[in-house]
DNA sequence: TATTTTAGATGGTCTAGACAACTATATTAA
DNA sequence: TTAATATAGTTGTCTAGACCATCTAAAATA
């Protein structure tokens, strides 16, 4: 398993086995790994070659240690960042609401003008469309439609519509999710938006984008949701580098 | 310097040491540190211990190594963040606008109730308190009122107004600027705002609060800003952290 | 039975070296 | 003078231990 004569430091070697393994799912979020004591036993090589594998990946977030206990598999970073930055669910709960969703359609179609313009694709291409009512306490928080690039996620049905779409993505297409664009503008009801979100027209609404990309820069999904502007605030924490006098 | 019989971690104590010497100016960025070997030597430690300290520092991005050459402070990154950030005129100049001030008012006076609460002090607590119509392209962009604690931040005056706030605190009062959180929610102007940003009454206009810490979590600077919705869209990047399977 | 003690396992810190890889400088040979 | 070579200094990697702090579970005790 290791090779003590490659170029590839041993600490390296260690690493990428140990990522492997997480990755083919034999060591799974919460999993205990061999301390390091048996790793170093079982590659013969000192335990500090061992730590410094294990510590540059608990830097990175995959494993986390407990003195006294031992190495676990972190729990998958999926939720923490675009996850939960922008799934309504998470964020519903987070405000202390019960999250919920009206399916108002799902459909394979043709995309429309600015869909296309977002997803980099021809007007004809196929798409998957659906449009939600998301729900905060059973009231209309959100009027969502999203868009995906159906040539690059495949066999979407309506049973997505619910789960998650990224689980579905990293898992069964194995793709890798890159990052997510959003843009945000204020603007006022129009009669569609006002029935569907159960307030008055001209009433002050929230415009959400989100183009979300996948690691290699193309873009496969678009949303638009817009906010009820009485019950819904954007809130966004901008850290200083920790590094910088 | 170090104490060995301290319970802190002797590499931490180096660590702390590295960083008041580059905080006091004494290390500044582009300087070579000592090397690995006098460090150990100095403190009469193992260099493994004395590379602790260091790799830590590496990581946060205090520090550069380079194999054969040596340790080296690493470039600050102050405009970069909450600079690029939150400046007006940073941002305007990003998208292609020339951005231009209008100061309404400038003055000292007691906290009102919305900014005293949000500062986390007494009402009747002392603030500088600021109006500017912010231009782009000689038109009205948005309408601001900054409210800074006066306890906090000493001698504003008028003039720094048109300057750069955050320098004046880093660089004259010696503070460090933390972090700031904003939230953005949608509304429609009331005729106040609708004059001063030459829009329409109920028009859609986008709130954007932020509230700056210090270093030490406390909230210095208090800022209300209403962007008219015809103009601005806030746009927001979200990276998927690099580590995630 | 319930509590306390103890033993064993874990990660956290540290040592006093070693050799490899890389860089810059000084020396030597063409 | 120029090019090749040695040398010294740097970080990178690694060893084979050591002791400490914390946690868990088994064993001893009340």
């Amino acid at each position: 398993m290791i090779d003590k004569s490659s170029p590839l430091p041993i600490y390296y070697q260690i690493q990428e086995m140990i990522r492997k393994k997480m990755n083919a799912g034999e060591w799974e979020p919460g999993d205990m790994l061999p301390s390091e004591r048996i790793f170093a036993e079982e590659f013969e090589v000192s335990r500090m070659t061992v730590r410094q594998a294990i510590i540059e990946l608990v830097n990175e977030g995959l494993l986390r240690r407990e003195k006294g206990k031992g190495t676990f598999v972190a729990e998958k970073k999926l939720e923490q960042t675009l996850q939960g930055l922008t799934s309504f669910t998470e964020d519903m709960k987070a405000r202390g609401f019960e999250p919920g969703n009206i399916l108002n359609y799902f459909r394979e179609t043709q995309a429309s003008s600015d869909a296309a313009k977002a997803l980099n694709i021809n007007e004809n291409a196929k798409v998957y469309e659906m449009q939600r009512i998301r729900l905060a306490d059973k009231e209309p928080m959100a009027l969502e439609t999203t868009y995906i690039n159906a040539n690059l996620i495949k066999g979407l049905t309506e049973e997505h519509a619910g789960k998650s779409l990224y689980q579905y993505i990293e898992k069964e297409l194995n793709l890798k999710i890159g990052f997510a664009d959003q843009t945000l503008e204020s603007a006022v009801a129009g009669k569609n938006e006002a029935v569907l979100l159960n307030i008055k027209k001209g009433d002050p609404i929230l415009w959400i984008s989100r183009l979300t990309h996948l690691q290699d820069d193309t873009p496969f999904e678009y949303v638009k949701s817009a906010y009820r502007g009485d019950r819904y605030k954007f809130s966004i924490h901008m850290p200083r580098d920790e590094h910088s006098s």
